[in-house]
DNA sequence: CGGTTAATTGACCCACTTCAAGCGCGGTGG
DNA sequence: CCACCGCGCTTGAAGTGGGTCAATTAACCG
């Protein structure tokens, strides 16, 4: 199976890719692995000197706190480079690792700065895909900073839903959302007593099934309302870049 | 008064910058603006056809909230791009406003895109700005789903402190920092009531004095201390991007 | 079948919110 | 020159969303 389809639709979801540029991408992959759940990526400190690419599962970047809770900041799935800011950036400011299951392939940074000199409308590209990130760590931040519980766990389940669906990982109404609660609240800023009674008030008002990892979107619509979805910030735009 | 001396003096903090590409930049710039306080610079759902660099004041990015509130994502100050972001993404997902009177200047995309083509290097320092933006973004979310509020408003002012000190905006121990309570509030996720008592605490503990828009560190050590402050995630180390 | 990790539930508590009222001061217009 | 207005700051009182602590259950696993 091609580890770099999921990457490539998302990709292509935003602007057009020669084959030529989808050649020299090809041609920059480094290794490959099968990463087991809860293994470290790459810590805070760290100065990489490859960027990874998640062919298949889930990830976290996580940033430590001193009293050794933990802030979620960033979720990724297939066809998501989990760090690829560490290229301009060197230093990880944060830790980076998987949720579940995680298949893998590393860009080397060299590799990745040859691309940046020889194709510069596929760097504007991966500068996008960083971009993106910021773009959903900006609309988390709005929902920390200003809505309830209810509000921010549809948010993020409806986020996730639109992400997997644009890279062909939804079945139905279905798709897979491996964290535990206490991932949960790791995203949200919650306790985990806390993110368990908001999902099951979720499930209470028949918005969603939450069974083995998987969610089912039992009433999109009401979900959507209650977490006052607007889709912008997710960029699902062709257009030049 | 040169507009992109701020601006050269963060670039120069990252990385060495040829003169050739100060040129460069300079030959890139478009027109200049004095704008007033609480001027909109772009919203959301726009598509600018440039980016804006400050040469001086405090200007602020703004997710506004259907319910009326608004959560401020970032501040920027002299020498920063509000919305450079806005070259590869193409729409806004937020608003950009000043927050003080501001003297900004213009690029236009076009003119950003040559230079994507021309000056590959120059772009991965543009591109680490953006991400420099990230990297604090990250920081604020782990704060606002970790830290009370006395620890969040120490860590902003610490942050805000060393940011204007490396771009030589800080005179003794006190800079420009003019933002109201409201605006706190909005930065941090707290209602102005308890923004103005967290303030409080923090003046009659001695760690800084607040007035007429400008902000002193009185116990710059205990201040650290009590906002757990890291810097790494500010990126002032000087590597080949 | 013991051991470990995740989900769940109940009881109590507090950091922060909301509401409401006053205060200080710079600006402005009569 | 002063009365008034509006904005930002401050203070008090009362309410609550979500946290903490602690214990139970459920699922899995070697």
């Amino acid at each position: 199976m091609d580890p770099l389809e999921h990457f490539f639709r998302r990709m292509a979801a935003r602007d057009d890719i020669s084959s030529e540029e989808q050649h020299a991408v090809r041609r920059a992959v480094g290794a490959s692995e099968r990463l087991p759940p809860r293994t470290s990526i790459c810590r805070l400190g760290d100065r990489p000197h490859t960027s990874t690419l998640i062919a298949s599962g889930y990830a976290a970047r996580v940033v430590p706190r001193v009293d050794g809770s933990r802030q979620i900041v960033a979720l990724h799935m297939a066809g998501d480079f989990v760090d690829l800011h560490s290229f301009p950036l060197k230093l990880m400011d944060h830790d980076v690792e998987t949720v579940s299951d995680c298949q893998v392939v590393y860009f080397a940074h060299e590799a990745l700065r040859e691309l940046t000199e020889s194709h510069p409308h596929l760097m504007r590209v991966l500068w996008l895909l960083t971009l993106m990130d910021s773009a959903i760590q900006r609309q988390w931040l709005a929902l920390m900073g200003t809505a309830p519980a209810p509000e921010r766990m549809a948010h993020l389940i409806c986020e996730q839903f639109l992400r997997a669906e644009s890279v062909g990982l939804v079945q139905g109404q279905t798709f897979a959302f491996p964290l535990t609660q206490q991932d949960l609240g790791d995203v949200l800023g919650l306790s985990v007593v806390h993110v368990n009674r908001t999902l099951q008030s979720l499930r209470q008002s028949g918005l969603v099934a939450w069974e083995n990892g998987r969610v089912e979107l039992l009433d999109r619509r009401a979900l959507l309302e209650l977490a006052q979805f607007e889709p912008e910030y997710l960029h699902f735009e062709k257009l030049p870049r």
